[in-house]
DNA sequence: CAGGATCCGCTAAGATACTG
DNA sequence: CAGTATCTTAGCGGATCCTG
C-alpha cells in the first residue's frame, strides 16, 4: 500500500449508497426545507396551538401560507387537526409522536447554527470582500 | 396545583428561547434546504471533486445551478475552491473542516428520513383518500 | 375564529449559447 | 474543462376579499 499519498477523506460519514442515488434527505428537506414549516413546528413543540396562536407565534406568515404549512404537515403526519364545532369555531394543532421525533433533529439543526454561526458570518464577509460584484449573495 | 388537564407537552426539546424569535434553524436552512446543496455536501463527502464529477454525481443539475451552489457554499466556508492553472483548466472543490461536521447533520436528516419514509408515506395515502381534490400535493 | 378563493409580483431554477 | 451571460418559465408566497 502505498503512501505519500495525503488524501485524507475523513471516513464516509453519509455514504448514501441506500438509494438509487439522494438518499432520503431531498424528501425531508422537501417538508421543513421550505420558510415556514420548521418554525411551525418548533411552536407547536411548546404545546397544542390553535390558528391565530401560531399565527402570532409566527410573525409575518400570511394566513394562507400558514394554512398551507398545517396542511402539509398535517398531511405527512407530523400534527393533528381538532376541530372543535363551536362558535366560533376552534381548531386545535398539535405534534404527532412522529412530529415530536422531528423536534430533535430540529434541534441538532440549531445546535449547529449556533455553532457555526460566528466562523460562517466572517467566512462570508471575507468572501464578499475578496469578490465585491460577483452576483451571489 | 390542579391536576385533571391532560395537557402533555412532552419536554419543549426546542424552546428557541435564544434569539430574537426563530433560533439560527432559518439560517442552516437557507444554505443546505435548497434543492442541490446537500446532494453536493453528500458527494464531497467521498472526497476531493471536480467540477464535471460534481455534475455527474448530481444527475439532473444544470451547469449554472452548479456553479451557484457551490459558489454559496464556498463563500459559507463549507467547501474549498481550488484551481489550477493548466490547460485545460482543472478546478478541485473540498469540504473544509466545518463542512466536514455539516456531513453528521446531513447523516441525522437522513436517518431520520429512513426511520419514517414509510410512516409518512402511508400517512399521506391516508390524507389523499380522505380529502380528494384539496389542492394540496 | 378559521379558513377558502383570487390576483399578482418576484425570484429560483431550467435551457441554451458562448468564452478563456 | 470550467465556467459566464442571457432568456424564459414555474410556482412560492404576499395581499386582499369573502364565508361559515
Amino acid at each position: 500500500m502505498s503512501v505519500g499519498h495525503t488524501e485524507v477523506t475523513t471516513e464516509p460519514v453519509v455514504s448514501c449508497g441506500d438509494e438509487h442515488e439522494d438518499c432520503g434527505i431531498r424528501e425531508v428537506l422537501d417538508r421543513i426545507g421550505d420558510k415556514w414549516s420548521v418554525l411551525v413546528v418548533v411552536e407547536l413543540a411548546q404545546g397544542v396551538r390553535r390558528f391565530r396562536q401560531l399565527q402570532r407565534a409566527v410573525p409575518g406568515i400570511s394566513q394562507r401560507m400558514l394554512t398551507l404549512t398545517v396542511r402539509r404537515l398535517e398531511r405527512d403526519g407530523l400534527i393533528t387537526r381538532t376541530v372543535y364545532p363551536t362558535v366560533p369555531p376552534q381548531v386545535e394543532y398539535e405534534l404527532t409522536a412522529m412530529g415530536h421525533s422531528l423536534t430533535h433533529l430540529v434541534k441538532a439543526l440549531a445546535d449547529w447554527s449556533s455553532e457555526h454561526r460566528g466562523v460562517i458570518s466572517r467566512a462570508r464577509q471575507e468572501w464578499d470582500a475578496e469578490h465585491p460584484d460577483s452576483g451571489i449573495r
